[in-house]
DNA sequence: AGTAATCTGACCAATAGCAATCATTTTGAT
DNA sequence: ATCAAAATGATTGCTATTGGTCAGATTACT
């Protein structure tokens, strides 16, 4: 019985029973308080829980809704560039969100500001509107009832989760964006974003069409790396959030090209 | 047992199982920790798996709908209806399959069939194409590499998992489809079959429109039900897929609108 | 409001899992 | 048969996870 396996049995009993107390999910788990408070709290971060006292409620009172929980390592680069990437995002704005690793928890740590959740008196406008082109992201995001998720529709790969094709770019023919959140494969002051996959690039490429401001999000490894297919050349983008390990000369180099260079 | 072996066996434990120990997977295969662990790292690398603390979980759970997945797999009726709706598939059509309980144990039942499986040569054309506005389903069927899914765009509806609005008519207007698995929250002979929500009842309109035959799944407490709106009239459906419940009458006027019925 | 009981978060120690490295074995090509 | 490359298993420091404890905060009860 390793984490994920316990996590996952957790939401799966407050789903079930509606909450769940420490002291019995410790027996019935067989592990101390300390780890169930330890894990009710990383649940209750990413909002698939409430924290009581002495236990946790199921969010939302509605019975059966779906609830998804990914069980990955954590990767704090990433999460640190999130967290900065979220930061950026201001109530009522339309955001557009790739497929991928980084976006994913992009998409998370967007969904985890405070500000967002919802408020005591139930909204009738959505405080955030999401388009992305990821299955994960959509199916991580929907049970947020503050955020709406637009679809892009499209054929699903099966490696990253995008859906591409002519469907997606239709459908983002169709929306206007103010931000978009690119994850990418590789990133150069020469060469700009580029994805491994033609089809994605271009999806993505229609995605960032759209946006008033393109945001890349890439830990450093990205920009020695070379990918296949170009998203778009590097003075489309407005800004780079990234992490310390981006040498001098590089940073420079996309400054020259208009770029802000934000180190999470 | 040589690593591509090892390798296959490894992801058909996790598939199998949704999740899997070093230590498990090491007694299993006959081998140390530590290549497991490189061979975690391989699988992980191509995406056909993600890592963890002390195991791996598949890729498809990583984003895993378990929850959802334990409240239908207790439904044995479902099931049986389910396997009965997928052996009315063959090979290289195009199935369409809308959102709720029942089409997602349609969808898993097709993708539990054999024939299905991808062979020893990787095949150029897909086994099979599904057509969905269920996002549950998509990132459900998108790791099986033998199907081909397409998923309509629209906006997220958290009670279902359903894509609705004009960007998935939109999308839907341009695929043909052999046959729609339609998936109800009512059916009757007067009304015919209808669904909860009006967005709901018209994507799923709009699908039945597009497809050479429409098979309603719906488990017989669905005939006692009223919903508030409708999805199609009676005549257009040409399979009914239900359990013995069914009372004598409705299924005799089901057979005089010209409706097949099948018991499951 | 006051008090007792409980819960919490923080800290530390112990354990388990990890990446990196190296030596040995196996495989594959000439 | 010989050599090179790859795969494997063991070892070693290192990190992540877990359990226990305790002072302070929170809650329930009077």
């Amino acid at each position: 019985m390793n984490r994920q396996h316990r996590l996952s049995s957790i939401l799966e009993l407050v789903v079930q029973k509606g909450n769940i107390e420490v002291e019995d999910a410790a027996h019935i788990l067989g592990v101390s308080a300390a780890t169930i408070r330890r894990d009710f709290d990383v649940l209750a971060k990413r909002q698939l829980l409430t924290r009581t006292h002495g236990g946790a409620v199921a969010i939302g009172s509605s019975l059966g809704l779906p609830l998804t929980y990914k069980v990955a390592k954590d990767d704090k680069v990433k999460q640190r560039i999130a967290k900065v990437a979220a930061e950026m995002v201001s109530r009522h704005q339309i955001i557009g969100i790739n497929g991928g690793t980084t976006s994913t928890e992009v998409a998370r740590a967007i969904a985890a500001r405070s500000e967002f959740a919802p408020g005591e008196t139930q909204e009738v406008m959505p405080a955030l509107t999401v388009v992305t082109n990821a299955l994960n992201i959509a199916a991580e995001l929907t049970v947020r009832h503050q955020i709406k998720i637009v679809v892009t529709g499209g054929v699903a790969r099966p490696q990253s989760y995008e859906l591409t094709g002519p469907f997606a770019e239709e459908v983002l023919k169709e929306v206007n964006i103010d931000i978009v959140f690119l994850g990418v494969n590789a990133l150069n002051p020469t060469m700009g974003a580029s994805a491994n996959h033609e089809d994605e690039a271009k999806v993505n490429r229609a995605m960032a069409l759209r946006a008033q401001k393109i945001i890349v999000v890439a830990d450093s490894s990205k920009f020695s790396r070379n990918a296949f297919a170009t998203i778009c050349p590097p003075e489309d983008i407005d800004i780079l959030i990234t992490d310390s390990g981006i040498d001098e000369k590089t940073a420079q180099d996309f400054r020259a090209l208009g770029i802000e260079i934000v180190i999470a």
